[in-house]
DNA sequence: TGTACATCAGTGAACGCGCGTTCACTGATGTAC
DNA sequence: TGTACATCAGTGAACGCGCGTTCACTGATGTAC
């Protein structure tokens, strides 16, 4: 197993990812693998070893948060719920969800956004924005209320970027209303718009 | 005037602004000090000699941005407008203004976004949403709509973060659906919701 | 079961390059007389 | 109006430090016999 006691490899590699999300968070893209690898219990070369380069590093960390988000989505479907909008409410669900949830998935937006600073990452992201923007826009709502209640969940999530708190009351019911437009668009396709 | 011909000193440290702001947009946070004084057509020296260290450069940078993006925010203030709500349609037009504008302070959102990463940075950012919030919460708006348009004004804004297009018809339509919603709330308070 | 060898999972020192900052110098404009 | 001097707005070479990457080495575990 190597000179570290009690952890796989495979563990290792995961608290590197880890720790490279932690600190990237506080200190910024330009976090030195010093201090990701020191804070992951292993020297700069073992971090090395599992991942060739920094960039590599990255690419797998982004990866790797793409999933967890996807999963996070995933886990908030309701199995006995398939009508339709199932996926956007999972979607709802997930990005206001309160913040200090402690899955790790959500506290990783701001994260994303962060990285997306960089090109190459910036490319990965885009693919993966597009393709479940795909899957919402065929989630069987009125385009205009599917459109209405991801932006507003967008905007909720992406509030702490500006160090916004979202704690309030409000929110929690704003979650309320956006599920119920969707388990009935007619709510807003019927409003007498003048 | 010094060694550059044709420009005052003011000019120079407005371009010296504008280049941070373009070469950051594309190439990150660590862009070099080199790579803007050059795109400003000033050398690094130059560079320094208006902004003491690269930090005093940023500090500048995202005052001007937020000032400016408060400024696109109050132009588009109805002059004719005094009802409740006039700061929030205002926020709502600078938020969902065509991305091509040619309004600079539009595009500024991603790049104040991405400067946030840095800390004396983010406590400026934060400073200024409350500062906003509090103006919008005192809009005489009923909270839960305040909260819904202005969520959705953001999360329009924020999907070019993820690589999304906001370019659709349907976002067109939920400008004017949010900006209604600001004029006659009661569309909003009065749905049925079971 | 013991021994020899290979491999895996690292360590930590050294290197080199990029970049922020410093510094000595400079040429154009403004001011005093 | 011409001349001397000060100041302003820079230039560009040099320095030094941090950080990503390389590299020679190492100790624990796995495998063959």
């Amino acid at each position: 197993m190597g000179r570290t006691a009690g952890r796989s490899p495979a563990d290792t590699r995961r608290a590197l990812l880890d720790a490279a999300g932690e600190v990237i968070r506080n200190r910024g893209v330009n976090a030195s693998l010093d201090d990701i690898a020191r804070h992951a219990g292993v020297s700069k070369g073992g971090l090395l070893y599992h991942f060739a380069s920094k960039d590599e590093l990255i690419q797998e960390l982004v990866r790797s948060l793409l999933e967890a988000f996807r999963a996070d989505i995933d886990s908030r479907l309701d199995p006995s719920d398939d009508a339709p909008g199932r996926l956007t409410r999972a979607y709802v669900r997930a990005l206001l969800a309160p913040l200090d949830d402690e899955v790790a998935a959500r506290k990783s937006i701001a994260l994303i956004a962060l990285l997306t600073t960089i090109p190459t990452v910036a490319a990965l992201v885009t693919a993966d924005t597009d393709k479940l923007n795909a899957e919402l826009y065929a989630d069987g709502l009125p385009r205009d209320v599917m459109t209405l209640v991801t932006a507003a969940a967008d905007g909720v999530s992406s509030a702490p970027l500006w160090g916004a708190s979202v704690r309030g009351p409000e929110f929690r019911t704003l979650e309320h209303r956006l599920i119920q437009l969707t388990r009935q668009p007619d709510l807003w396709e019927s409003i007498p718009w003048s």
